[in-house]
DNA sequence: CTCCTTTATTAGAGACATCTAATTAGAGAG
DNA sequence: CTCTCTAATTAGATGTCTCTAATAAAGGAG
């Protein structure tokens, strides 16, 4: 019975996933060249998650995630890509720097504040009216370092 | 010269500062008690910190944060603060949750990821003319799973 | 088949952060 | 001063994740 993930076992699942979802192989080589270990590392992590049913690990053959293996990797991959958007998308936030952010927070954003913060992109990037005018006005703020008066009136006109 | 630390080290400096700010004497009891850990591995991340001279640390008697220790500690606070702000008051996320969330997060917000969030809360919660519109949209949406048609409507007249 | 190269694994060590158990220091009661 | 209690420290062990060095396996060139 899994419970708990540590990060770095997080963080290999994601990228099993991410290797899966690319049609490329898994094997011992290529993970540590991905996530800059060396390669004994890589069989360390490997035989651990192993241990615990969520990869299929047998030596000398390229590696496989199992269903639940999979399923860990996918609910690491939407907390990264939850907290990547926001800081792209919202903050402007420079999309290698976001992504590093993303990669290092994703292990402890919680079950809500993830569910929280996608819909709150829902909310923001999937309006069925388009960007919300705020969002500009933000972004202006980022750049000046002050409102844009033009758009906080016209933001507030129908406050 | 520092130039990094451990996301636990970083956590023995932010209760360094909470104490000191409450004016409470920063004894190895007490922070075992805070941080719930026992007392000797207190004294080991106090040696620890005080090697980096970030910490003024005699045995047996209080701990003192000293002027880099302070303001790395500080810098620790203001990244907690930014997150649990954004979770509390962007996302409406239970406060409790929200302090544990950020409490492991703020080890791995960039500068400028940082930097954009604060400004970002400022935007938002310090707009001269009152709360945007949309954060009460934002909410509905939370609550009822869909948008409310007469928020929409109101807030995109002007657009 | 033998040699060489690449890939993978094992063995052993080290840093970090934690624990338990044992010890020491200091403070207050008598 | 001695006894006792609490606070603090030391010693030693553990688990996680990493590394280097050495070894083994597999695949191709000849």
């Amino acid at each position: 019975m899994v419970v708990k993930q540590t990060p770095t076992m997080e963080d290999y699942l994601e990228r099993l996933l991410m290797l899966q979802a690319e049609n490329k192989p898994a094997t011992v080589t290529e993970i540590s060249r991905m996530m800059c270990v060396k390669m004994p590392t890589v069989v360390y992590a490997m035989k651990k998650l192993s241990e615990q049913n969520l990869v299929e690990y047998n030596k000398r053959s390229p590696i496989k995630l199992t269903r639940k293996g999979k399923r860990w990797g996918a609910n690491v991959f939407r907390r990264h890509e939850a907290l990547r958007h926001f800081l792209v998308e919202i903050l402007n936030v420079d999309p290698d720097i976001a992504a590093e952010d993303a990669c290092k927070m994703e292990h402890f954003l919680s079950p809500v504040s993830l569910e929280r913060l996608s819909k709150f992109l829902d909310f923001v990037l999937k309006c069925p009216r388009g960007k919300p005018e705020w969002l500009e006005g933000l972004a202006y703020y980022f750049e000046k370092g002050e409102r844009s008066e033009e758009l906080l009136a016209r933001c507030q006109r129908g406050g």
